[in-house]
DNA sequence: ATCGATTAATTCGTATACGATCTTTTCTAA
DNA sequence: TTAGAAAAGATCGTATACGAATTAATCGAT
């Protein structure tokens, strides 16, 4: 394979595997949570309001890379479920704040504890993951920072191409 | 940090982060494929039957990595696009054999263009991104051979935790 | 002080993605 | 050869996720 083509090759591949993996840990979780109602989703949101304290929905987007109007009934029915508590910040009403509740606490520390056992199992090598974890981050930045300059063109469909 | 607590935090790093770099592949691909109709799993599946050849519908979604029944509904689109081909396997009437049409294969090469100018401007050094894909791809088989085997089970609502 | 611009979150319509279930075809064992 | 098991897709209902448009609150320039 030419160099041209091999370099093709990375990129395509880059995202194909991160699309590939993404669904792995999707269907992995979905597995570990079963029909406990408790999804991959809601445990990254519970993971980032654990780490990164009580926060307004739009930090939270910014955070786990969601678009707020994903999240936004998303955090309701975790509110509902008693997880998290959802106030309106008194000193600027349009904000949302956002905070794990005991329960929500409670419900992380148990799903970690699966999950942790799952991924142990795996036997990856530490190292590797936090190279991993870091380029990955830096990737996303990158991405974040620089959208596409070119856009694409449906191309015309020639008749002969049936 | 604990050792204990940071091994932790390896573990959800990695799913935290491929989870966050998935949607922003996912919003970087939309920016570029603007309005067009095309999107970024259906950039996925062309660039899967442009390297496997002519596939089925089984054999496809082992290679995307997702269920047979996500894949159904949009192959029909595509089909009905014009992009590739879906014919049942006279050998086997269970199965559907997809392949590209010369149409899908223009597709591609015209959204590659759009995308490797994207990923170029990023400027990530590609051993890098060769070294990650390798470890991406490893740790998808790994995932995928080795489900969960602790069960994740909703804890109570003690009264207490509002 | 007030009116327009900006910002935060929500709602709406649509595309993905899953598990569960169903239909059709093929395989297999007696 | 034929009835039951297995396999491949398709369908259905639901949960995520997005962009576009909307609503409500705050900011800012005059």
């Amino acid at each position: 394979m030419s160099d041209a083509a091999n370099k093709d090759r990375l990129n395509t591949l880059m995202c194909y595997n991160v699309y590939a993996l993404h669904h792995a840990f999707g269907r992995f979780y979905q597995a570990a949570f079963a029909d406990s109602g408790f999804t991959y989703p809601k445990y990254i949101v519970l993971l980032a309001l654990n780490e990164g304290g009580p926060m307004s929905l739009g930090d939270l987007s910014a955070k786990v890379g969601l678009e707020a109007n994903s999240l936004s009934p998303m955090v309701k029915k975790m509110s509902a479920f008693g997880l998290i508590e959802r106030v309106r910040d008194p000193e600027d009403e349009r904000r949302v704040l956002l905070s794990l509740k005991p329960y929500g606490e409670t419900v992380l520390h148990e799903a970690h504890k699966v999950v942790e056992a799952g991924w142990n199992a795996l036997g990856l090598p530490d190292t590797t993951v936090e190279m991993t974890n870091a380029f990955l981050a830096d990737t996303r930045a990158r991405l974040e920072k620089t959208p596409p300059k070119v856009k694409f063109k449906v191309p015309d469909r020639e008749p002969d191409q049936g």
